[in-house]
DNA sequence: GTGAAGGGCCAC
DNA sequence: AAACGTGGCCCTTCAC
C-alpha cells in the first residue's frame, strides 16, 4: 500500500496540517517514543492520518531541549505554536483511532497538555469481540493480519527515536501505523455492530481517558510509615521463623547435637514432610483455612500460621512495593488494564493497588499529601443490587428497600421471622448465602463452610431459592442458556464466550457458574466505567485527581478546600451511573473524605 | 539462568 | 469425585 505522508516540523507546517484533518470525522493517531513510560521518555512523533493523507508532526522540532523528559514535557505544553495540535488532539468532533489508546493518550496528556477526546481504541475493540475466547493475539499486526489479511511490519518499533535525524524507513513506519487505522477500525466495527457490542464499547472508549489520567496522577504512599509497618512485620517473621524451626526440629532426633537442620520455611513440601514426623494428621493441603482447625491442639501449626502471616506480609508488600514510587513525582503509578478480566473488571499490576491488605496499618500509609484530602468512596452491595434489578425478583428488591441491613432482611424473609428477632446464626447464614449464590454456590460447598450437613444444607438453600423464586429463575435461565448460546452477557452487552467440554460434567458446571456470575461482575464493572467517564468531565476543571480504583470502590485525591464539592461530583457520578444500570433497586454509595485511605 | 506451573494468599 | 466468580504477586519446583 503507497502511503501519502508529510513530516512537519514547523509552527506554519503544523498550522496547515491540522487544518487539513480537522473537518474529518476519524484520524488515526499514533505516538512515537524513546521510552514506554511517559515520565522516563521523549515524546518524539505525533502521527495524524485520515487514512489518505498522513502528517507525521516530529516534536524535536518544537522543543528547546532534551535535556530531560521532565523538561520536555515543561517546554512542550508551554509552546503556543502546538496550540493548533492540541485542539485537534482534544476535540471530541473528531474521533482518533488509536490502538491501545491509553499509551499515546497518557504521552499527550503529559508532554502536551491536553486530552484526547473522541477516542476509538481498536485494542479494547479486538478484546471485547474475542469476549476471552480463543488463541488470538491482540498487537496490532496481529489486527492488521486479522481483519485485513494483511503483514504490517513492526521492527522500527522498537529503532531509536530519539536520534538527531530519524532515517527515512523510521518515517514511513511512523506514518503507516497511523495511515491503517481508519481501515482496522471500519473492519473492527463491523463486528462490533454484528456482535451487539456498540454500547460497551462506546463505555470502554470513554474510560480510557480517565485511567490515562489515574495512571500518570498515580498515588501517594508515605514511604516512612510502610517502612515502620515493614520493620513490624520483619520482626515478627524472623521470631517466629526461629521458633517454628525450633518446634519442627523436635520431632528430629539427633538436632540437638549438630543444629537443629534448617527447613525451608517456605516450601510447602519441607513444612508438610516435617509436620508429618512430629504425628500432625496433615490434611491434602497445608492452607490456612485447612491448617486452622489444627492449630489449638498443635502450636507448631499454630506458629506455621503465625509465620505465613509475616511471610506474605513481608513479602508481597513489603520493600518491593517502595520500588514503584516514581522518583520524578514521588507517587506509585500502577499499571490499570482496563479490560482486566473477561467480565470487563480491571486488573492492575506494578503494583496491583487492588490488593492491599484491608487492615488499617496498611491503608493508612497511602495518604492525601499535604494540603489534600482523599474521597473515598464504594457501592454498597452493588452485586447483589444488580441481582436484585436483573432477576427482577420482588422479595429480594424489598429487602433492599426496606433500608434495614440487608443480610438481616433477608435472613427475615428466608427464616420466617421477625427482622428484629433474626438471631445472630441466620443473619450469618444469610450472609453466607447471599454472597454465595452470586458465585453458583452448592450445597457440599455451602455445608462445607457452615459446618451443616449436605442434606441440611440442601434444605437451606431450597428455602432461600424459594424465598426468591424470580432469582431462582433466572440464575436457572442462565445455567440452561450456557450450554445452547456458550455466552453470557451484562446489561452494557458486553459478552462472555465459553468453550465448554460438554461431555464433561464438571467442565459444564464451572461454564454455568460462570454464566450466572458474568452479569453480575461485569454489570458491576461497567457501573464503574460510566462512574469514572462522569467523574472525569465533573472535575476537570478542579483540582481534583482520580488516584485508585477497586472494582466498586472510587479514590479521588483533592485540595482540602475543596473537599465538600468532590464529595458530591463522586457521589453524583456514581449513583447516576449506577442507575443508568439498575433502574428497579436504589443504588447506595458510602463516600466519605479522610486523610488516610481508611474506613 | 529463564520460564512455566502450581500452591498459597491478598483484594473485591 | 463432583471446589462458589474475577484478578496479581511471591515462593518453590522442575523442565529446558
Amino acid at each position: 500500500m503507497e502511503i501519502f505522508f508529510q513530516l512537519v516540523n514547523d509552527a506554519e507546517g503544523l498550522r496547515k496540517a491540522c487544518d487539513d484533518l480537522k473537518d474529518a470525522p476519524m484520524l488515526g493517531f499514533d505516538v512515537e517514543t524513546t521510552e514506554l513510560d511517559p515520565y522516563r521518555g521523549y515524546l518524539r512523533l505525533v502521527q495524524l492520518s485520515d487514512g489518505r493523507e498522513t502528517k507525521v508532526i516530529d516534536l524535536k522540532a518544537f522543543s528547546n531541549g532534551w535535556r530531560t523528559p521532565a523538561e520536555q514535557a515543561r517546554d512542550l505544553r508551554a509552546n503556543a505554536d502546538l496550540a493548533p495540535l492540541r485542539d485537534l488532539l482534544a476535540s471530541p468532533k473528531v474521533t482518533k483511532i488509536a490502538h491501545n489508546a491509553k499509551f499515546d493518550t497518557k504521552w499527550v496528556r503529559h508532554h502536551l497538555g491536553c486530552e484526547v477526546g473522541g477516542i476509538y481504541d481498536t485494542y479494547l475493540a479486538s478484546v471485547l469481540i474475542s469476549a476471552g475466547e480463543g488463541e488470538r493475539r491482540h498487537g496490532l499486526a496481529d489486527l492488521v493480519q486479522f481483519f485485513l489479511g494483511r503483514t504490517l511490519d513492526k521492527t522500527e518499533q522498537v529503532s531509536d527515536w530519539a536520534a538527531a535525524e530519524l532515517s527515512a524507513s523510521q518515517i514511513e513506519y511512523a506514518a503507516k501505523d497511523a495511515a491503517i487505522m481508519p481501515e482496522v477500525r471500519a473492519k473492527v466495527h463491523e463486528r462490533i455492530v454484528a456482535d451487539g457490542l456498540e454500547r460497551v464499547l462506546q463505555l470502554e472508549n470513554e474510560c480510557v481517558m480517565p485511567i490515562a489520567d489515574m495512571e500518570l496522577n498515580g498515588f501517594y504512599l508515605d514511604t516512612e510509615r510502610w517502612r515502620e509497618q515493614l520493620a513490624k512485620v520483619t520482626k515478627i517473621q524472623d521470631r517466629t521463623a526461629s521458633e517454628l524451626q525450633n518446634l519442627l526440629a523436635a520431632g528430629v532426633a539427633q538436632a540437638s547435637l549438630f543444629g537443629a537442620p534448617q527447613i525451608n520455611l517456605d516450601s510447602q513440601a519441607q513444612v508438610s514432610a516435617a509436620l508429618v514426623n512430629l504425628g500432625v494428621p496433615m490434611p491434602e493441603t497445608t492452607r490456612a483455612w485447612e491448617l486452622q482447625p489444627l492449630a489449638e491442639q498443635y502450636p507448631v501449626v499454630a506458629k506455621l500460621l503465625e509465620y505465613r502471616g509475616a511471610a506474605k506480609a513481608s513479602s508481597s508488600f513489603g520493600e518491593n512495593i517502595l520500588e514503584f514510587i516514581e522518583p520524578a513525582t514521588g507517587r506509585i503509578h500502577a499499571d490499570f488494564r482496563q479490560i482486566g478480566a473477561p467480565t470487563g473488571r480491571f486488573a492492575c499490576s506494578k503494583p496491583n493497588l487492588q490488593q492491599i491488605p484491608h487492615e488499617e496499618e496498611y491503608r493508612r500509609c497511602f495518604r492525601a499529601p499535604d494540603g489534600r484530602r482523599l474521597i473515598i468512596a464504594d457501592y454498597s452491595q452493588i452485586e447483589l443490587r444488580i441481582l436484585a434489578d436483573i432477576s427482577q425478583d420482588a422479595n429480594f428488591i424489598a429487602a433492599f428497600e426496606s433500608g434495614q441491613d440487608f443480610h438481616s432482611a433477608t435472613a427475615a424473609q428466608v427464616f420466617g421471622v421477625k427482622a428484629e428477632e433474626v438471631t445472630p446464626d441466620q443473619r450469618s447464614f444469610a450472609k453466607r448465602l447471599n454472597f454465595g449464590v452470586v458465585y453458583g454456590l452448592g450445597a457440599s460447598r455451602f455445608a462445607m463452610m457452615t459446618g451443616i450437613t449436605k442434606t441440611e444444607a440442601e434444605n437451606t438453600l431450597r428455602r432461600y431459592f424459594a424465598t426468591y423464586p424470580k432469582m431462582d429463575e433466572w440464575l436457572r435461565t442462565q445455567s440452561k442458556n450456557v450450554l445452547t448460546e456458550r455466552s453470557a452477557r451484562t446489561v452494557s452487552g458486553r459478552m462472555a464466550r465459553m468453550n465448554f467440554d460438554a461431555s464433561d460434567r464438571s467442565s459444564i458446571g464451572a461454564a454455568q457458574r460462570y454464566a450466572k456470575n458474568m452479569p453480575i461482575q461485569g454489570t458491576s464493572a461497567d457501573i464503574l466505567k460510566r462512574a469514572l467517564t462522569l467523574l472525569h468531565s465533573s472535575i476537570r476543571d478542579t483540582n481534583a485527581k482520580l488516584v485508585n480504583i477497586v472494582h466498586d470502590e472510587i479514590v479521588v485525591e483533592c485540595d482540602a478546600n475543596e473537599t465538600e464539592q468532590t464529595i458530591e461530583k463522586l457521589q453524583n457520578a456514581m449513583q447516576k451511573a449506577g442507575s443508568e444500570f439498575v433502574t428497579r433497586v436504589p443504588i447506595k454509595v458510602d463516600i466519605h473524605a479522610a486523610d488516610e485511605w481508611t474506613k
